[in-house]
DNA sequence: ACGATTGTCTACCAATTGGTAGAGAGAGAT
DNA sequence: ATCTCTCTCTACCAATTGGTAGACAATCGT
């Protein structure tokens, strides 16, 4: 039974440290020490940089997908009050972990194939998302409107606010968790002022 | 009199090179070799790395007065146009050069020093947004809301669609100017919806 | 004509990066 | 008891990073 702890470690110190500071700005070294391991014993368990970046992916990814289906599934049948649901159980972990989304943008930057691996595991999210937007602007539920331009639009600001906090306090505005909900909420009245069918 | 061209072909390398794949990503001597260079002669321009960030920042936020400047200037009374105009504006830079609005992300993230330099040239333009907006509602000519989270909201948007290209085009959207276009006038549409007294 | 200034160069440097090679500790199974 | 496998370690390495020192040419005002 491989001991787990240590990988799980290393991925969450790298999620965090990534998350905030960005992939290339983050050595193996630093991970590692903030781990409490060496930098070899972080290649042990990943082959390279690109691996570890890939791992974490991986995390988010699978956090992401769990938390939206949870959302989805406990949610009323309201179009408007399931969309509602989605954003605030996105943000929640971004909250609760500054730059979560912020790793999503950055990778995108990195080497092609990284970019690519990153969409293969975003992709099937926007997808269904446009899919249901779709499904309910057909049946009448939704002011209807292009599903791709609007679920894009959706995940961009998503991935703005949740990755602005940094500049958001600069221009004077707290970046602390208080701060990003009622962001969070001003942008989900944005989202029911505009589907509202 | 100072040659300008050589710091200016620096300015203008460094920006898109910055803006397309970060700050830390991208070495002086890349920036050099791309300007055709020698390293030391950026450096004498420059007194260091963070001093040619800084100096990218600063043509970046004059482009940005002066291209706001210009849509308030020729649009037409009416708040909604002229935010409308506004957008537009901001996006127009943007797309022309991708990742303009990227740098300004990322450069909150290396030092704080930066951080602050930075919030020194976007809170003016963030706090005539918010300004405008709360005149706006007090007249009565946009539907009444928080100002200072509607401009942040913009704020985050412009910024996550500017910078998200990258992440589109891999999910299958289209990353080319018309791609973007289309996500502004998106966003354009939302704005109206929201807003309208 | 000439000294000073401006701009670019060659030649280095210490520090850090991601990555390799291989030793050795610890536990389980036989 | 020892063999094996898992895990972390020490010891390196080549390449690259941002940055310094100073030589050399061109251009300038005088």
């Amino acid at each position: 039974m491989t001991d787990r702890t240590t990988r799980e470690r290393i991925l969450d110190a790298a999620l965090d440290l990534f998350g905030v500071r960005g992939v290339v700005a983050v050595s193996l070294d630093e991970i590692a020490r903030d781990v409490g391991v060496r930098k070899q014993t972080v290649l042990y368990w990943f082959d390279s940089k690109e691996a570890l970046v890939d791992g974490v992916l991986d995390k988010v990814a699978a956090e992401l997908v769990i938390v939206i289906d949870a959302a989805v599934r406990s949610a009323p049948d309201d179009p408007l009050d399931r969309i509602d649901a989605v954003v605030r159980a996105v943000f929640r972990p971004a909250v609760r972990r500054p730059g979560l989304l912020g790793l999503v943008r950055e990778v995108s930057r990195l080497s092609q194939g990284q970019a690519d691996r990153l969409a293969e595991r975003i992709a099937p999210l926007i997808d269904r998302a446009v899919a249901y937007l779709g499904d309910e602007m057909a049946a009448g539920r939704l002011r209807s409107g292009d599903p791709r331009l609007i679920a894009a639009l959706g995940y961009a600001t998503i991935t703005g606010i949740a990755t602005e906090p940094e500049v958001l306090r600069a221009v004077g505005w707290t970046a602390d968790a208080a701060g990003l909900r009622s962001l969070r909420d001003e942008l989900r009245a944005f989202l029911r002022a505009a589907l509202q069918a």
